[in-house]
DNA sequence: ACACGGATATTCT
DNA sequence: GAATATCCGTGTA
């Protein structure tokens, strides 16, 4: 096995691009869940002010910002638990978050981890790791693909079109207002989005 | 002990 | 839509 992979192929803000569409999926205790990946954020290391791993700081609890790319970073924010997947080098404290899918495998399960109606299963980064039936950080350290959570980078819906915008929640330093949150445009399960921007048709896939 | 955050739910005009 | 209320793990003291 190659110490290289997608998660070091590129510059992170490329990666968590083209990780839209991709499908992520948990194997979880109760059947497989999982979905389509349509929405993004990049976290560009120690010179991001919105990064965790902001100017060098490194805890126990951010420790798998610095692993190998491909690690498992989840991490928990107002009592909700959010994913994130570490890119580049060892030591280089890139990531990308997770922030929303479309379900597609074991919605059942899903919605009987977060009874909610429609969208709201998994339009939010707390949201879908709720619906996965995550609510723990046992998996931090594991390379993504090793263990029950995988991303399958060859098997992608193709986005008709790519969107971007400032990061949510991000509200200090220069970073603020840089384009590195990336969203499938017309997708009813991306975040905040207007019901008059949803295509229902295509869900915003060619 | 305590303040706060890469969020979400509820409660209003 | 926008303004709270609440979530609880984490970092610093």
């Amino acid at each position: 096995m190659s110490i290289h992979n997608f998660y070091d192929s590129d510059t992170t803000d490329q990666l968590a691009q083209q990780m839209l569409g991709m499908l992520l999926t948990y194997e979880s205790p109760n059947g497989l869940v999982g979905g389509r990946i349509v929405e993004t954020e990049a976290y560009m290391g120690e010179q991001d002010s919105a990064a965790h791993a902001f100017q060098g700081k490194r805890t126990a609890s951010n420790e798998p910002l610095y692993g190998p790319a491909g690690t498992v970073y989840i991490y928990s924010i107002h009592g909700k638990y959010l994913l994130d997947v570490a890119t580049q080098s060892p030591d280089e404290p890139q990531g990308i978050l997770i922030r929303a899918i479309e379900p597609t495998i074991g919605q059942e399960i899903m919605y009987r981890n977060r009874p909610r109606s429609g969208v709201e299963l998994t339009n939010g980064p707390g949201k879908l790791m709720a619906a996965l039936g995550i609510a723990e950080k046992t998996m931090n350290f594991e390379i993504i693909g090793e263990g029950k959570l995988n991303i399958d980078v060859h098997d992608r819906w193709q986005p008709r079109r790519v969107q971007e915008s400032g990061r949510i929640g991000v509200s200090i330093g220069e970073w603020t207002d840089r384009p590195l949150r990336y969203y499938v445009s017309h997708n009813p399960y991306v975040s905040g989005i207007k019901r008059n921007e949803v295509n229902i048709a295509n869900f915003g896939w060619i």
